[in-house]
DNA sequence: GCAAAAGTGGACGATATTCTTCCGCTTGCG
DNA sequence: CGCAAGCGGAAGAATATCGTCCACTTTTGC
C-alpha cells in the first residue's frame, strides 16, 4: 500500500557524485520511515544504520538533526503535492482524487501535522524555512481545492472542512504504527473505510474483510 | 470533557499514612497524564515534578519504572471497567452506553492498546501481572457485550467488531495529543462525530461547530 | 502534646546514551 | 591512472537519566 509511489527529493545545492547522491536519498528515505515510526528524535546513529551508511556519512550530508528534518519535511511536502496534483488530473471524480491524495502515505503526517511531532524549537526552524513555507502553502491550497470540489459534486458531506479531513487521515496513518505490517494494513483498510463512510454524503458498501475482535488488535 | 470521572486506584499492599497515600495517588494521576501525552519513557524526575513530589518520594512508592507502569495500567483498566459497568446500568440504549464507556478518557489507550506504547520488555512485564490479566479480561468481555448489544438493537453497524471500535476510539484520543486544550476538544468532538456516523447504521445529525480549516489544526 | 515511626525532597555520584569529530581507506570521475 | 570527493566507524566529549542516601518534616498513637 505504501510502496510504488514516486517520491520527490529536493536537490542538494551543489552537484554530488553519483554514489553520494544515492546515499543522501537513502538517508532521507530512511529518516522519513524512522520519523513516522518512532518520532524525529531517535539517535542519529540509528538513522544511519537504517539507511545502511555510517554516521560520518550522515553528518557529512546533514550537519545536524535540524538539517535532516528540514530535508525530510521538504521532501514529504513535495511528494504530497505531486501526488495531489497527479490525482487531480487522473481522477474524474473529486472524491477519488481526494482519497487517493491522502491515503496510506507516511508523508502526510510529517507534511501537515508538524506541531504534534517536533519539539517547539525544531518547529520554529521548520516554519522559518522559506522553501517549506512555499510548498506547504501550495499543498494546502491544493487540498482545499479537492475538498471543495468533492463537496460541490455532492460526494463529501458539506459540514466538514479541510482540517477535519486531514486530521482524520493523519490519525488513521498514526494507527498503523508499531503494528506488524500485515495487521497494520488490515486495520488501516477497515478504519479508513469506516471513516470514509462518516465523511461521505451517502453510505458506502460493506467493509473489507471481517469484523476485528479485540484480540486481533491487541495480539 | 476528561474531568469529573471517578478514577479507580488499586490499593497498595500495606496501609499508608494519609499523606503518603495522597502522594501516591498524585504520582499515578500525573503518570497517566504524562504517559498518554509523551509515552511511558519520559524521565522519572519529570513525572515527579508533574506530580509535585520529589524523586525520592517517587522511588519510595515505585522501586522502578515498571512498578509505576504496572500501577498505572491497573488503575486505568479498573477505571475503564467501572465506567463501562456504570454506563451499562445507567443507559437504556446500548449505543449510548458504548459511546459513554469509550469517550474522551485517556485511560483507554493505556488500558487496551499496550503494544503500541511500551517497549517489548515492558509489555512482557505487564502481560505477566495477574491482576492486570484479570481486569483486562473482564473489561474486554464487557466491551464485547456492549458492542453486541448495540448491534442487536440495530444502532451499530453489523460488519464491525469490538476491535474496530476500540481502535478508532483509541485513535481519536491520540489525536488530541499536543494540541492546545481547547482546540483539542473541538477537534475531538468533530472527529468523533464523523467516526460515529461511520459506525452507525443510520447517519446522525449535523456535526458540532463549523468546518475546520487546515489553518485551524496546524495553528 | 510528645516521641517514635513514617514519609519527604532533592543533591549527588554512578551509569548509560547520544553527539560529533577526525582520519585512514575506498570509490567514482575525468 | 591520479586525485578529489566520499566513506565508515572508533573514540572522546557532552548530556541525560538513574537511583541512593540522609538531614529534615509530618502524621499517628498514646
Amino acid at each position: 500500500m505504501t510502496e510504488g509511489w514516486e517520491v520527490v527529493t529536493a536537490l542538494p545545492p551543489v552537484r554530488l557524485r553519483a554514489d553520494a547522491r544515492r546515499n543522501r536519498d537513502k538517508i532521507v528515505a530512511a529518516a522519513v520511515h524512522a520519523f513516522t515510526e518512532d518520532g524525529p528524535y531517535l539517535p542519529m546513529e540509528e538513522i544511519a544504520r537504517l539507511a545502511g551508511v555510517g554516521v560520518g556519512t550522515l553528518y557529512r550530508h546533514f550537519p545536524d538533526r535540524d538539517a535532516l528534518i528540514i530535508a525530510v519535511v521538504q521532501g514529504s511536502l513535495a511528494t504530497m503535492l505531486a501526488r495531489a496534483r497527479a490525482a487531480m488530473v487522473d481522477e474524474p471524480c473529486a472524491w477519488d482524487a481526494l482519497i487517493r491524495s491522502m491515503s496510506g502515505s507516511p508523508e502526510l503526517r510529517l507534511a501537515l501535522r508538524l506541531p504534534n511531532l517536533f519539539q517547539p524549537a525544531t518547529t520554529e526552524v521548520i516554519r522559518a524555512d522559506p522553501e517549506i513555507r512555499r510548498i506547504r502553502g501550495e499543498l494546502m491550497a491544493q487540498i482545499d481545492t479537492l475538498v471543495q470540489a468533492a463537496q460541490q459534486e455532492g460526494t463529501l458531506r458539506a459540514d466538514v472542512g479541510t482540517g477535519d479531513v486531514v486530521h482524520l487521515f493523519s490519525l488513521l496513518l498514526q494507527g498503523m504504527q508499531k503494528m506488524p505490517r500485515e495487521l497494520g494494513e488490515v486495520v488501516y483498510e477497515r478504519s479508513c473505510a469506516i471513516v470514509l463512510d462518516g465523511l461521505r454524503t451517502r453510505r458506502g458498501p460493506l467493509l473489507p474483510g471481517g469484523p476485528l475482535t479485540l484480540r486481533d488488535i491487541t495480539e
